[in-house]
DNA sequence: ACTATAGTTACCCTCATGGATAACAATAGC
DNA sequence: GCTATTGTTATCCATGAGGGTAACTATAGT
């Protein structure tokens, strides 16, 4: 888990973009392909298509095609390496303060 | 935690470097200058000092002048946030993907 | 075979990002 | 008061990111 790696560059720059998040959210759901990914974007599917690609490339999704459809999936193992990072870094400061984890629980409890 | 959240584009951006990431995992370890900061860095003040700022527009630091010294701490409510968001964002897939608990511990387990 | 669908490739444009310099405050130290 | 230290401001530059068109390929469907 280097900090230095280029994975979380690339994953942490997928991340930074709406229009990735929500496609990533909308995969929490299941799979499904670019076609019906990009239809709630008022964009030209090329360019959807690149953010396609960026998650890809960062790992946070798994596509494949059939046919003439290509189906992307979530990869939650690429998940599981980004928390790991951020409890890592929580790790360092955690002893200093000790309030956090009740601010956390807080967020938990939160449905916002 | 709107999706949507130029909140949310700010932080990953800001975590999206890693000089940035190198600078908040020293910051774990107790507030520190500027220069302090930029030390370990084949960088010039003013680039790093951008650094700084984005870091502190994500809320992710908080800085304040005292003399002539900038000081930066860590801002550990603004990792709360992104950590619940990608809590959220798991929660979409846990019951369509029940081994990745094993597989956050898994990780969790190793010192890499 | 023809046509519609689903991606893909190849460009283009604009703006933000990450880096560099040079010159300028502003405060400590002596 | 001079000087070194610590940031800051103002530009500049190259590259990449996010968006767009146009034109093309390849597979279903009939």
């Amino acid at each position: 888990m280097d900090n230095n790696s280029p994975n979380l560059d690339t994953v942490f720059l997928a991340f930074a973009d709406p229009t990735r998040r929500a496609v990533l959210r909308q995969l929490g759901q299941g799979p499904a392909s670019v076609s019906d990914l990009s239809a709630p974007f008022d964009m030209a599917l090329p360019p959807f298509m690149k953010h396609i690609r960026t998650l890809e490339n960062a790992g946070l999704i798994i596509t494949r095609k059939e046919g003439r459809v290509r189906t992307c999936e979530i990869n939650p193992a690429r998940y599981a390496e980004v928390e790991q990072w951020l409890i890592d870094q929580r790790k360092g400061w955690a002893s200093r303060y000790q309030k956090l984890d009740a601010l956390l629980e807080t967020l938990k409890g939160q449905t916002t």
